[in-house]
Order: C-alpha cells, then sequence, then structure tokens
DNA sequence: ACCTGAACACCGTTCAAGT
DNA sequence: ACCTGAACACCGTTCAAGT
C-alpha cells in the first residue's frame, strides 16, 4: 500500500503524542509509517511544511459549526474554548501550532470566525482584529504553558518552590497553591472572562 | 585568558542576535567563543542550561526600581512594557524566553513585582496571580508573533494575502492593513488596555 | 580548574537509481 | 508516480587526556 499525504499527516500526529515535539523527527516518522527515510519527503517538501499540516490538521473543527444563536461574548468563548481543546488534544500542540506560521486554512477560518463575532457585536474592523490577536495570544499561551507543566511532571514544581525565597516572593509563596495551577480550566477562564470584560469596555464606549 | 561562565551567556546572546534561535548551536558559539567544541560543557552541563541562563540575563532589568508613585495601573503598564522590551532586545528573544522553565532569578522577579502590584489595588492572592498569567502569555505571545513576523520579510505578507479569500475570509480582507501590524505598539497597548479594563472589573467587584 | 581531540549516536535533506 | 539506498553536512553530548 501506497502512502498518501494524509497517512503523514496522522502519523507524525500519532508519533507526536507518543515522543513529543522534541521527539518527533523525520527518521522515527518514517520508521513508524514502515518506510524508507527520504519517503516522506516526497510528500511534503521539509520538516517545517509537514509540521504545518499537522498544526492545521489538530485545528480541524475550531471553526464548524457556531451557535447563531448564542450572544457575542457567548460565541468568543464558544470559540476560544474550541481551539483551545484542539490545542490540548495532542501532546506539545501548543508550542506545534505557536512554531507554524499563522495563514493555514483552519486558522484562518477560526480567526474569521473571531473577528465577524466582535463586528457582529459592534467593533470596528482594527478594533475587532486587535481584540481577536489577544484573545489568541492569550488561548495559545495558557495552552503552552499548561502542556509545558504537564511535561516536566515533579521536577517543575520542586525546582519552583527551591527557587522561592520568603524575602523576596512573598506574594508568590502566598499564592503557591494557585501557581501550580491545578485548577487549569478555572484558571483559564479566569484570564478569558478579563479580556472579554475588556471587550465590552470598548464596545460600551461606541 | 580563560573563559568564564558569564563570557559564555554574553557570547550565547550576541551570536542570538546574529544567527537566530535556530542557528545557535553549541559548536557555532564554541567557534565564535574561540574555543573548541565541548568547551562550552564545563560552565554548563546542557545547551538547554546555557539557554536558560541567557533567558534570565535578557530579563536583567525587568524589575529593578519601579516608580512607586504611579498608580496600580501605571505600574502593571510600565513593567509589561520592560518585559515586551526585554523579549524585543535580542532576535528571537520571546521564543527563547517562552521555550525555558519559568522559575528563573529574573522572571521570579518580574512576576513578584507585578503580584505586588495587583494585591495592592485590592486583589486577593488567586486573583493576583492569575490575571499576571493572563498578562504574561499577552506579552510574549505579542513579541513572539512579531518577532516572527520580522523573520519572515515579505514572504510573510505574500502567503497571507494569497490565503485570504473575498468568499470565506471578509472580515480579515477589511482588516488588512491592520493585519500586517505596521503598529505593534499600538496593536500592544490595545490588547494590554484590554487586560487592565479587565482587572479594573474585577477590583471594582471588591 | 579548565580545555582539547576525538568519538558516539543522532539529525534534516538530497538525489540517483529502482519499480 | 512513489520509494529505496546511500550519502552530505551537520547536530548535542561525553570523556579520556592534556595543561
Amino acid at each position: 500500500m501506497r502512502l498518501t499525504r494524509d497517512q503523514v499527516v496522522a502519523g507524525g500526529l500519532d508519533l507526536l503524542d507518543e515522543v513529543g515535539l522534541d521527539g518527533l523527527t523525520m527518521r522515527r516518522l518514517a520508521a513508524s509509517l514502515g518506510v524508507q527515510n527520504g519517503a516522506t519527503y516526497w510528500h511534503f517538501s521539509s520538516k517545517q511544511a509537514l509540521l504545518e499540516a499537522m498544526a492545521d490538521r489538530m485545528l480541524a473543527d475550531v471553526a464548524a459549526g457556531l451557535d447563531a444563536g448564542l450572544p457575542w461574548d457567548g460565541r468568543i468563548v464558544e470559540t476560544a474554548r474550541r481551539l483551545r481543546r484542539a490545542l490540548l488534544s495532542r501532546r506539545d500542540g501548543a508550542r506545534l501550532f505557536s512554531g507554524v506560521f499563522f495563514p493555514l486554512p483552519n486558522a484562518l477560518a477560526y480567526g474569521e470566525t473571531m473577528i465577524g463575532v466582535l463586528r457582529d457585536a459592534g467593533l470596528g474592523a482594527r478594533d475587532a482584529v486587535w481584540a481577536v490577536d489577544a484573545l489568541t495570544y492569550y488561548v495559545v499561551g495558557h495552552a503552552a504553558e499548561e502542556q509545558l507543566a504537564a511535561a516536566v511532571p515533579e521536577a517543575a514544581a520542586d525546582r519552583l518552590t527551591a527557587a522561592l525565597d520568603p524575602e523576596r516572593h512573598p506574594h508568590m509563596l502566598a499564592a503557591a497553591d494557585d501557581l501550580a495551577a491545578p485548577h487549569p480550566e478555572e484558571h483559564f477562564t479566569y484570564g478569558l472572562e478579563l479580556l472579554i470584560e475588556g471587550i465590552r469596555g470598548k464596545i460600551r464606549q461606541l
């Protein structure tokens, strides 16, 4: 059976879950597909091109079928959540996405949806784009940090507490339980609401 | 003259400006320091350890001497700007920082300062930490995108306009001039204000 | 204490040659 | 059209041996 482009992408995503982004090599991928080393280069001109295809595949359903009955802020929350879920669906998914240049089909669909919601809410073109940029940086940054913390199981927590000094970091020590973020969903929602509240302010000023 | 740890870090940062994060190799660094390949490993146990030291050095003055006379929102803006400037001070500085695990001295000082400002403003421990997390994801994400766009000079713009379809991306096309972000400072301030406005909302609820 | 020299086990990418 | 086999030019890391 010959290899298809889709199989290479799917194999890449499966391998990503197995070995993480740093362990993902073209040679391992070829091996896991039962093929020789150079074979994948017939389907993708470079590793970067493959990573882009993988990133976009990961975002497949982010912008599909958004409930038009929701108010604008509900639609923003829903779409941000979908992006978040997509990024978290694969190991190192957020890092994979942020290492890739933006204009990919599903990423564009996400952006277009988000901007559309804010324009419906009354924002001008520039405000809408810039607000979506802020939302996106937040969602991606949050997911990346969450996956980074998950990747460094115990060493992370130990190293953090070791680095914190009661003299110089009283505030961080006082919030140590919330720093380690054992409540990622609540944590995510908190920052998302901050941004949405800021957008509400902009809409009020219209 | 023998090599010092500091010289290795400084050489790493200079090389970063020259060749970018992807071009930064231990071998090139050794060559630029006029030393043999393995020599840097006496000063740093791994490339990752060196990258961490470089990232922290980059953040050296972010938390020093903040004007206590400013209102809380002015202090947040000032500190966020300093982090931004530090990240932009070196090529791929934002990507360097986000690839490194958080608890480094200057990064901790930054976090402590930010949390302190929000606690002064009246927020509880958890709210303050979570709000600072949101601010930091935003600052780093914004700087990373800005440096990524700067790294792909013209190909980026071309590829974006080529990918945009009037049928499917009317909103993005309508905002094309603001998408390419020829106004990075204004763009940065816009999103930062969104978050600060959200924090104002939290403080009002107290 | 600090560095050299040389090796080990990998990489991404290319490309003639096969089928 | 799609893949193999083999090579090229690199990597990070280790470590005996030198000074």
